[in-house]
DNA sequence: AGCGAAATGTACTGACTGGACCATTTGATT
DNA sequence: AATCAAATGGTCCAGTCAGTACATTTCGCT
């Protein structure tokens, strides 16, 4: 009896992946929410489907489950930045869009802002044990030397720029907006965050961007 | 016998105050380490000259700590900003010089900025609590309006100049420079803080800020 | 020279929390 | 249908830690 077949995907039959991504999804969100000592594996179980048993039987143990919650949260940034197809613009343009998107996409993205936060806390100990996460930003800053290639070689960006302190910058920026909202916003009132002025000021950091990439006046 | 009379200030007579002083100089240290709830009311008590009893004897709680902490960071920092004299150099030069102070003054004082960035985590709850704070911080604003508002005047400036977004600018770069060195060194590598890259970079601030602020080429 | 308040030390506890233990069920393979 | 490994559930424990009770010392004041 009790037919419960199909509740959910196969009803009530094992899926021991549907079960680690439940896990995992529930662990971004708290530890995102808590940081590490913060987060209780008790609460991020009761919010599961699943129970405490089995967090320890997937991860090992509270810092396991950590690890790869942190790599759960890069991966499903960089899946959302893999969209951005860039090469057939012009090198300003995509320079452009690809400010103004990582500038949204920061926004969009304030769980992963926090575990960001929350790693440089604790030095990068977890993030340095991952190298799924070190190849993927390696990569982001392929695309951007693409586009500073192309500008150089079509003469419309200056010379000797380094990609990997453009990224530095574009990243300061859009990071900072998200990462320091709260105490800014504490101290100065909540204007800077409204959604028009947001809009203002994506435009303002495109604009620096684009300032340091651009060859200095007078220099054909 | 035993005349350990001033071993210290007054030997061992009581001194309420080098005691408070004593606890926070240590609970900033322990709470920029570890964050709210990664730090142990213990081993700030066991690192100071004197005992737990005291920490609730004059804070009350943890968190009553952490606030007054919190305030404590802020205080030094803040302190040393007010030795800049500003108003006597030409805007452009005055802005170039705050800038790179702030970029320099945030490397030198990471305890602070992991401060900030806990209180970020945590929403700026307990900063949402201190006045003290705000009005520090809103003073800092000032003295950049100073500044606009001389470039303005003398015509070097553009119009419609926003100090408090300048500050946001400002305040990115150098404040993400030293909270995510972490993580970025862990894709990236740390070639980006070695001193003399660190150097070119500050140059590389001053000259978005100034970008941000001179009037578009060709108005005059 | 002594009284009351402030300051300090020691030892303890009650609750929380990461993790382990033991038992049971599911499912693929034979 | 028997078997064994993978998956799961429920319960408990041992260590940790914020906060407290009780007792004692110091000090300003008169």
């Amino acid at each position: 009896m009790a037919t419960t077949t199909d509740t959910e995907r196969r009803g009530w039959t094992q899926n021991p992946d549907a079960v680690k991504q439940d896990i995992l999804t529930v662990a971004v969100s708290e530890f995102a929410a808590n940081g590490l000592s913060g987060t209780r594996v008790d609460t991020i179980a009761s919010r599961t489907r699943t129970s405490k048993r089995m967090i320890y039987y997937y991860f090992g143990d509270k810092l396991g489950l950590y690890t790869r919650a942190l790599e759960a949260a890069y991966l499903r940034v960089r899946e959302g930045e893999a969209t951005l197809d860039l090469d057939h613009l012009p090198p300003a343009e995509a320079l452009a869009k690809l400010v103004s998107f990582t500038f949204d996409h920061h926004r969009n993205n304030p769980d992963f802002i926090r575990m960001v936060m929350i790693e440089n806390i604790h030095n990068a100990e977890h993030l340095s044990a991952s190298q799924v996460i070190r190849d993927m930003n390696v990569a982001a800053i392929d695309k951007l030397s693409r586009i500073c290639r192309r500008g150089q070689e079509q003469g419309v960006f200056r010379d000797g720029i380094d990609p990997l302190r453009l990224h530095w910058q574009i990243s300061a920026l859009s990071f900072f907006n998200v990462s320091n909202r709260p105490t800014f916003s504490a101290i100065f009132g909540g204007d800077l965050f409204a959604e028009e002025t947001q809009a203002d000021m994506r435009r303002q950091c495109v604009d620096s961007i684009l300032a340091i990439v651009s060859r200095p006046a007078g220099t054909p």
